[in-house]
DNA sequence: TTGCTGACCGACG
DNA sequence: CCGTCGGCCAGCA
């Protein structure tokens, strides 16, 4: 049983340390599909129909920016629960982005 | 079954 | 600097 894109995606996003963020190229990297980086966040998406343990608003874009934000009901939900978690949000993009950036393919 | 779309990224002109 | 295009995989009408 072959785990899918999706499954992978949730594996890593889950693991995913409070107070750290992480991008959607870098996990799509990691899985082994490189360039399939709107998958993730379509997996993002999909996560509605998952138990609430995956912290897809510590999953940004490259740049740092709350991409994502609209999705999670608000438009300044995703930021204020990263916020919540010590990290600094401004303008809907994570300030120091590389000093809290958690990448998979070194951190795991 | 076919075709379109999507929370991205990198390349090209 | 900015607009456009291709690639990747899965869900839905």
């Amino acid at each position: 049983m072959e785990k899918g894109f999706f499954q992978k995606v949730y594996d890593v996003a889950s693991q995913i340390p409070y107070g750290r963020v992480t991008s959607y190229g870098a996990i799509a990297s990691y899985i082994g599909s490189h360039g399939s980086a709107r998958m993730v966040g379509w997996a993002m998406n999909s996560s509605k129909n998952l138990p609430q343990n995956l912290p897809a608003h510590r999953v940004v874009n490259r740049n740092g920016l709350l991409t994502g934000k609209q999705h999670f009901g608000g438009n300044d939900v995703m930021a204020q629960l990263l916020i919540s978690e010590g990290l600094k949000v401004e303008d809907s993009k994570v300030l120091y982005f590389e000093k809290v950036f958690w990448d998979p393919a070194i951190e795991l």
